[in-house]
DNA sequence: CAGCCGTCAAGAGCAGTGCTCTCGAATCGG
DNA sequence: CCGATTCGAGAGCACTGCTCTTGACGGCTG
């Protein structure tokens, strides 16, 4: 089916691409406030009104741009995950952390997209939320794997979470099955630890305070590992 | 110099009271992508030129809120630790993060101007960084007192910082002086920790995941002073 | 007291935005 | 080949931030 049906559907479909393209560089270079589609008819030579043929509305734009940052960023945790030996858990966590901090320094705005500020009214779509879980299932599966080749001992230090948490961990755990309430904690604390260092040090939290990031988001990312308790 | 100087200085000081709490109200109602001179000016029955005597752009205007907002937040934090015991450091601690989370929670665009995706094209001035950095001069008077009172004792787990973050940790001694190395990148661990947790929450991304959200915020920050090493 | 200068509200206007509607032309399917 | 569908173009609406000019008011000074 991704044959070339009708002439029209064809040029249609590249249309499309073409939109989204302009779009994404435009997203990139001004933000996602900046990005209008005004603009992107203009530099297209169409007028405005003949986008709204291909996009409904700047939020269905705005949703494919959304989509698309979430495959980029979960491929590229993917592929930093794949590059380690599938026994060597800590530098699959490094890795991965590694690759969400250096794909947010190389796209900050479409990071910003994701991760920042929700747009005030903007709804996301049902079709968000498959590409937005691809890197926190790579996430997931790393602690799987240790727990099932018995290298996981995270050192006694947090106490035991309370038992309302239980229904919550059950539902972390269809990404990370057979892991502990403790172990599903302790992810939380290192995933939310992970993009809580890359969201300041992206949105200026560190402006004129720390100077040395990418060896500080080693060092932290190294002490969350720590936390996890991967045995290697 | 409080005192009235001339009526034509009461009356315009009295004005621009009034557009800063539109403004804000404004701010808290729809977000910062909402905040519109020409709404402002209109609630206040004038012509929206008429607003541009008071603040010579919107983003002057935006200034004041971020100013403000900075101040309510760090206020919040300071009464959060003042209401415990100064040698009960966790509870300071669990206090303070508290007092970030619930002020986040019942000022959501707030937050999200302060910790969420910068506005392009907006460079914060010099008068934001002293409001800004409220919050962290308490977490470090916390961590400061323990250290002084040999409170601090960190479990053995994280690796010695490399030697290139010691200027960057002697920067952050400015606020929690005497510390180490090892307790600084520690407590940076603990302070994006809690910001990433709290935006997490707020920008969605615990939707149809994480429902307890109070209680495994608790349980995390809990796990944080346990990682920062008070012994209490 | 008179004059003058600074401050102010108001209005018009510019360039831009998202979005809707209509109209004529091109294209596709039967 | 002809009707139905799709498409690009244009005008238009209601907004936005921001600028400039105009006329009136206020307070300070000669």
């Amino acid at each position: 089916m991704n044959a070339s049906r009708t002439a029209r559907e064809r040029v249609r479909a590249e249309l499309i691409r073409e939109i989204t393209g302009i779009a994404r560089r435009h997203l990139a270079t001004d933000g996602a406030p900046g990005l209008s589609l005004r603009a992107v008819a203009r530099e297209m030579g169409m007028v405005s009104s003949a986008i709204y043929r291909y996009f409904p509305s700047r939020d269905d734009l705005l949703t494919v741009l959304i989509v698309d940052a979430y495959n980029a960023i979960g491929e590229a945790v993917e592929r930093a995950d794949a590059t380690r030996p599938r026994d060597d858990f800590t530098g699959r966590w490094l890795a991965a952390c590694r690759a969400v901090r250096e794909w947010a320094l190389a796209h900050p705005h479409e990071y910003a997209l994701l991760y920042g500020s929700p747009v005030p009214g903007y709804r996301a779509p049902e079709d968000t939320i498959g590409p937005a879980s691809r890197g926190t299932i790579v996430y997931g599966r790393i602690l799987a794997d240790a727990q099932r080749a018995g290298r996981l001992s995270p050192p006694p230090m947090c106490p035991p979470p309370p038992a309302i948490l239980s229904q919550d961990a059950e539902a972390v755990r269809s990404v990370m099955p057979g892991v502990s309430d403790d172990v599903v904690a302790r992810a939380l604390v290192a995933w939310t630890g992970l993009f809580g260092m890359v969201s300041f040090e992206l949105f200026g939290q560190f402006n004129s305070v720390i100077e040395h990031r990418a060896e500080l988001f080693d060092h932290n990312m190294t002490c969350l590992a720590h936390l996890l308790g991967f045995s290697s």
